[in-house]
DNA sequence: GGGAGTATACTCGGATATGGAATGTCCGAGTAGGTTCGG
DNA sequence: CCGAACCTACTCGGACATTCCATATCCGAGTATACTCCC
């Protein structure tokens, strides 16, 4: 079990673009070159971030990506579950209840192995959903900085 | 991303030898028949829990699988390691320091958005291993008193 | 010179291949118990 | 009748197919810009 690349890349682009929100969109080979990243595949990921609400893409020829909302709004949560999709970690396929093992038993209360994932699940959730890309972004403003001042140089 | 199945099969045969502890090894095939599973799977996943020390395996005529170490001492962290690899959920590739947006540079710290993946992550172990075999037993004594009487029963 | 129409280049969007891991299946090695033969 | 050797049946262990999803790639739809032509 291990998570998809894009949940990285997804992360980057959304601070990278919180940085950038001043400049309009960013069109998505700039973003690729930005992080030397396959390009139509991060298009991909990066328009499951736009059906989830949370980035804008605009067409056109001074078009690209941008954030949908602003920074503080934005949690890790939300970006994990846009790319991951939003079911839980584990499943439950009610195994108890069949086989030999379910002979003459009524299963009234809800599964004890389930429950107990769920609440690891649930604390994992929380930990993400308290942490926003505004966050991310204060803890590194010197790359903020030089985010800013590499990308006006590509522009010129 | 999602769990293996094997995690919710793997949990729920330590739980069911637990409350075989006194009955000497269960044979695999007993055991898949117990919760309708593809016997061979199961095998494979149950060699995996061996391997990792949480079961043993004795070969032979009356041989099968038992619990290694009392119930008190597995904890779901053990169990979802062994069948799901230890390694993290979110991986760092430091993309932060390739292609265009790298330059001119030094990245003294760690990578922000890998620490916060990791404080969620740590969050999840923690209460994966905060719980234990024994403690699922305890929730369900009802279900411990039925597997013993269906599997004596199956036994004679 | 100004404005409308048009052509164009650049963008996103979804449909289409590919590779590797999870899943599923098979055969061989080993051990404990039962059986048989000899004492 | 007792004991030891052998044989058999059942177990686990690892090697071999198959299916499904993450990854990677491609072509088509749409829009704002820039240019051109007409008034």
């Amino acid at each position: 079990m291990r998570m998809g690349e894009g949940v990285e890349w997804g992360l980057h682009c959304c601070v990278t673009l919180g940085w950038l929100r001043d400049e309009g969109p960013v069109p998505i080979g700039r973003l690729a070159a930005w992080f030397d990243l396959p390009q139509e595949y991060l298009k991909k990921r990066l328009q499951a971030l736009t059906k989830a609400g949370i980035l804008t893409s605009t067409p056109g020829v001074r078009g690209g990506f941008a954030l949908a909302r602003p920074p503080e709004r934005i949690t890790l949560m939300d970006v994990v579950a846009a790319l991951e999709g939003a079911a839980e970690l584990f499943r439950c396929e009610e195994i108890r209840q069949r086989g030999a093992g379910a002979e003459g038993a009524r299963f009234s209360g809800p599964c004890g192995i389930a429950a107990a994932m769920r609440r690891a699940e649930m604390a994992w959730r929380r930990e993400l959903a308290a942490q926003t890309i505004a966050d991310l972004m204060a803890e590194a403003p010197a790359s903020g900085e030089r985010t800013r001042r590499n990308y006006a140089r590509l522009r010129a």
